[in-house]
DNA sequence: CAGGATCCCACAGGATACTG
DNA sequence: CAGTATCCTGTGGGATCCTG
């Protein structure tokens, strides 16, 4: 009888795998930064937006809309003229900065090796000589 | 003297931020699945490339290869013919395992909430009737 | 103030065909 | 087998202007 080295079809895919389920939520150019600006309280749209370099309103509005879709994020208005309306992590928020801080405490302990990785890699690929 | 409510000028930005900087690396399409599929060890192209369900050829050189140049990833070509390329995280794509293990539990935790807020928030936002 | 609506482009990424 | 090379499309996201 013959042992097969291993039977492997097709078991990473992108709608299962728990990596990529989180990474869609978070991935997007501008999603970490103000869930990260968030961390810090109740912050008023504005705010948010000044705090965050270069951030435009339109993202700004489809990136907090898409956190408050998922659950992230909280949206509070004071009917007011002019509107007040106030933004800040949900329980379910709170939950998710505890993996985004490891990934923040790999960055600090690891990322100037990736820029050395690079910078050795392109030495090699495109010589300047 | 008066207190400031707080003074915030553009502290957060895409270059700086602890949490960019690691989704610069991870967020692409499929560089979390490939990541994860290496977890298993060394493993040749083409079995890479059937355990991830619908990556093309093209992406998943490219995203190989972003591994590689990030100095997360290790290839190792035993010339013959037909050539053998196994590739494998190296000892600093180890460690990025960590945060993204985090990551995964975070769904296993959590992720059932945001499909409910999501139900809930469509269910608000575009009613059926 | 906090956005919505539009226009537009760069680029990630898919499909297909070719090669050492 | 392990890639390149091209071509092509969808869409993430920027700029700009309008509004309750």
């Amino acid at each position: 009888m013959k042992i097969p080295t291993k039977v492997i079809h097709a078991d990473i895919s992108l709608s299962v795998c728990g990596y990529s389920k989180v990474l869609e939520i978070i991935s997007n150019k501008w999603t970490a930064l103000v869930i990260y600006a968030l961390e810090d309280g109740s912050m008023r749209y504005g705010e948010i937006g000044r705090r965050i370099d270069g951030i435009s309103k339109k993202m700004l509005t489809q990136t907090l809309r898409q956190l408050e879709r998922d659950g992230l994020v909280k949206r509070d208005i004071t009917a007011s003229v002019p509107p007040i309306v106030d933004y800040s992590l949900t329980a379910l928020g709170e939950t998710l900065t505890v993996p985004l801080k490891h990934l923040k405490q790999w960055t600090s302990a690891y990322y100037s090796e990736v820029e050395k990785a690079r910078e050795a890699y392109d030495e090699i690929e495109s010589p300047s000589d």
